[in-house]
DNA sequence: AACTCGGGGGG
DNA sequence: CCCCCAGAGTT
């Protein structure tokens, strides 16, 4: 990783916010590119949301680009542009927690504060076979003081890198390489063949389905579009005009101009355009959208809408499902 | 304690 | 289809 052994505060705060639930393949191209963009916290602390949320654009979890934008501008304008150099400190900023602040104080600071993240809690709980559900807290508890107990606590730093990177390379989740593993002799999992039972986690619920249509508004090239305030999915990111609804709707239904609620709206067959049905899985969610693109002559307001040209669409952040309808629609 | 929050990649 | 990912905040 390009940021392994940088000891710049910023730079490890910013790529482990990127990296939480987040691959390093798919994370590394954003943490190049707020770098490149913003080499310094208090830069990033002086840019618009607008600016930094189009960067994190496709990125999920945008509550971290939130708190990523809050935690920048309370370090440049309350803490003179340095970050915190205590585990109290670095728990108090936004969006960071237990495992961030732990890879901050050892990587920046040299802070004997062990990392606990998905490897971590992998490579224990095979190696003691520890059956505790480690999404649990009596399992947060006892994996967290397992890891502190573990430590070498004359290079916190090293260690702490090392036991990741052997949790992602040697003891993976699938596939793990015991046959050159340094503790295959020790390691229960191995020893009893059950690799694959352990880190142990609670059952977890099926996602809910929801059907998103859209509406596609364009009046000469302008594109009708609203940001996302409610908290839930998608908070601060842009949408089009959105109808959701608990099940399919029938196509004929869709180009119905009562359908969509809005006053003084008329849809022209012959400028309308229905997408196929775009299948948008989450953790927690399937969502299955639809865009109808309509032309109108007649422009019509929208309390809490704006008009935007293409060119003020290309700075603003969208979801991940309607970029892929973007996309498509272009080529 | 349970829920919510994105998106992608691999088997 | 399933899994999981250098987790954190809210209810």
């Amino acid at each position: 990783m390009p940021w392994k052994g940088i000891k710049d505060p910023y730079k490890i705060w910013l790529s482990e916010i990127i990296l939480q639930q987040t691959r390093v393949e798919q994370g590394m191209a954003y943490y190049e590119r707020f770098i490149g963009n913003f080499p310094s916290v208090d830069l990033l602390a002086n840019a618009t949301d607008e600016t930094i949320f189009k960067l994190w654009e496709g990125l999920g979890y945008y509550s971290r680009c939130r708190n990523l934008i809050h935690t920048a501008r309370h370090i440049h304008n309350n803490l003179g542009g340095v970050f915190p150099g205590t585990m109290a400190g670095l728990l108090s900023l936004k969006g960071v927690g237990d495992y961030t602040a732990a890879a901050i104080g050892s990587f920046a600071f040299g802070l004997p504060q062990a990392v606990v993240d998905g490897n971590v809690l992998r490579v224990l709980a095979r190696y003691f076979g520890i059956n505790n559900p480690v999404d649990e807290t009596a399992g947060k508890m006892l994996f967290g003081k397992l890891a502190q107990d573990l430590i070498d606590l004359n290079q916190p730093a090293k260690y702490n890198q090392a036991i990741m990177d052997f949790g992602a390379t040697v003891c993976k989740p699938m596939q793990p390489r015991c046959f050159e593993c340094h503790f295959n002799k020790t390691c229960v999992a191995n020893k009893e063949k059950k690799q694959s039972e352990y880190p142990v986690k609670s059952p977890k619920k099926q996602p809910r389905s929801r059907w998103f249509y859209y509406l596609v508004l364009e009046h000469q090239n302008n594109l009708l579009v609203i940001q996302r305030k409610d908290k839930g999915i998608w908070k601060d990111l842009h949408e089009f005009f959105l109808k959701e609804e608990l099940s399919a709707t029938d196509e004929s239904l869709i180009f119905e101009a009562g359908y969509w609620g809005i006053p003084g709206l008329s849809i022209d067959v012959g400028n309308a355009v229905l997408s196929d049905e775009f299948i948008h899985i989450l953790t927690h969610q399937r969502i299955y959208g639809r865009f109808l693109h309509v032309r109108i002559d007649q422009k019509v307001e929208i309390d809490g809408y704006t008009w935007l040209s293409s060119n003020e669409i290309d700075k603003i952040a969208f979801p991940r499902l309607i970029t892929k309808y973007l996309e498509m629609k272009e080529a």
